[in-house]
Formats: C-alpha cells, structure tokens, sequence
DNA sequence: TATTTCCTACGAAAAATTTCCTACCTATCT
DNA sequence: AGATAGGTAGGAAATTTTTCGTAGGAAATA
C-alpha cells in the first residue's frame, strides 16, 4: 500500500475533477460531500453521489482537502488556500504550454478574453503596484 | 473502430505529453520524430522513442498534427498555431480553476511570477491597445 | 422496534493517458 | 548479398483518472 506523505509533501497537482470540486469548497467554504455533490450536478454535470465521494477521500488522501469528522458527519474543506492553488495551476501550465514565460501566458489571456473595461483598470493598478514594488 | 473526424472537429484539448511535444514542434518547425524525441530528452525527461512516436501518431490521429511524407520519413508539424492552442488552454484553466474569470487569472499571473520591467511594459502596451479598440 | 433516510467505506470496473516491446521496411555500407 | 542503422506500425501493458455499485452504520421517524 501506497502511503502519502503526512509531512513534507509538494503541493500536489490537482485533476481536473479535482480542480471542479476546489472550486466549489472555495466558493461555498466547508462543506459535506452532498453539498459539494449537488453543486457539481446544478453547475457543471452530472455525477453520482458516490463518485464524488470517492474523489474527495482521494483528494484528503493527497493533501488537497481537509476534513473534520463531527459524529458521523464528515466536513471537508481545501488544504490549501485558492491563490495558492492557482498559482500552482499557473505554474504548471506556463511551463507546459507558454516555455515558461508567465507574461507571454498574460498576453495571450488578455488578447484573446473579452476583459471589461474595470477589469482592465483593476489589471493596471495591480501593474503600478508591481513597478512601485520594485523601485 | 473510433475513426477520427477529419472535416469538423473541435479543437481537442492537448494533454499534458501532447502539449511537451507540441512545444517542441513549435519552437523547431517541423519536425521528425527523432528530432523530437531528442529535444524531449534534453530539455525534460527521458523518453523512448517509441512512446513519442506512439504518442505523435495519436495526436495526428485526434487532429493535433499534420504530417508529411517524403520517401518513407515522416515529416510532423502542429495542425494548429501556437496562439490558437494557447487560448485553448487559457479557455480550459480559465475554466477549471478561475470560475471562468480571465482577468482573475491574469492578475494571478502577474502577482506571483516575477515580471521584468520590459514585460510589463509590454503588457501595459497591449492593455492600451485593447482600451484603444473599444472607443 | 421497524422503516426509511442519510451518511461513509470500499472494491472494482471503465476510460483515458502513457509507455514500450516487437515486427518489419528501407536505405546505406562492407 | 549480408549486415547494420534508422525509420514506421501496431498491439499490449502499465498507470492514472474517473465512475459507480453495493454494503453497512447512524439518525430520524412512524
């Protein structure tokens, strides 16, 4: 049998299934597989109850979520925070799909997506405080 | 047998190996499949020949390359552009990990890759354009 | 207590992805 | 021609990811 780290682990690279569950635990906060469940069913697809159990035991099992047994109710909740989690994402595909280049990454998003004019402003202020930060 | 569709199809999804290999055609041009078995090799990891070749046939089979036959050397090349299949992938993580939020991802991007100076300017360049566009 | 409802555990199958063995073909060199 | 080097094809196995059937425990309700 094959053991996880308990310790020491790197952050695990999430599934895209995975990743669907997250987005639900980070949007919603702690929840029950049943909760997760239905969400899953109402905004993305169809899934059994107990495959979607069955991926959140494995999901513990890696580290990705938390869970916190009261009586017989299990509560899980992601291990990690969601930026940290999408920078991970964002590590992995700009070495898998942009050489390694975070702005071309960047460039390419903002060429291709219809950004809302805030939006953009939101991008630049965030520019002006990375070029402050570096003065 | 699950023929492939060679007229209409849908932009596949590029898998993890797919994309390695993509990377490669992308920077090198057209290319064999020794040619990209070796640059597999020095740049990420040990592979077999034969897995690449294996995996190269598939991806011509799903419509990711084209090929060309000289003689009995086959000569491959993405069927898609770069920009095309990096948008692919933006839409994909976009998706799976941003709620569908571009500029979300956008902002990840920037806060956690350090940027250098003439990159940002870059991007602040393209943001302008983009406003430019809209009036 | 019996029944129903809601929960977890677990095994196993199905599907998708990745890897590599083997066969065989063609060109080149001796 | 024979041997060797370099190429493709294809099946099959290994691995990873995803799905779900089924068993069984606990709580609520009749």
């Amino acid at each position: 049998m094959k053991l996880r780290n308990t310790t020491s682990d790197q952050l695990p690279e999430p599934t895209k299934s995975e990743l669907e569950i997250l987005q639900v635990l980070w949007e919603k906060g702690a929840s029950t597989v049943r909760t997760v469940n239905e969400s899953l069913n109402e905004q993305r697809r169809d899934v059994n109850y107990s495959s979607t159990l069955k991926l959140m035991q494995i999901m513990l099992d890696k580290g990705l979520l938390e869970r916190e047994i009261t009586g017989h109710i299990h509560t899980y909740q992601p291990a990690h925070p969601r930026e940290v989690m999408q920078e991970q994402v964002i590590r992995n595909v700009v070495n898998q799909a942009f050489s390694g280049s975070a702005s071309s990454l960047v460039m390419r998003a903002l060429g291709s997506a219809s950004t809302a004019p805030e939006e953009l402003e939101a991008i630049k202020e965030m520019i002006r405080k990375i070029e402050q930060a570096k003065k």
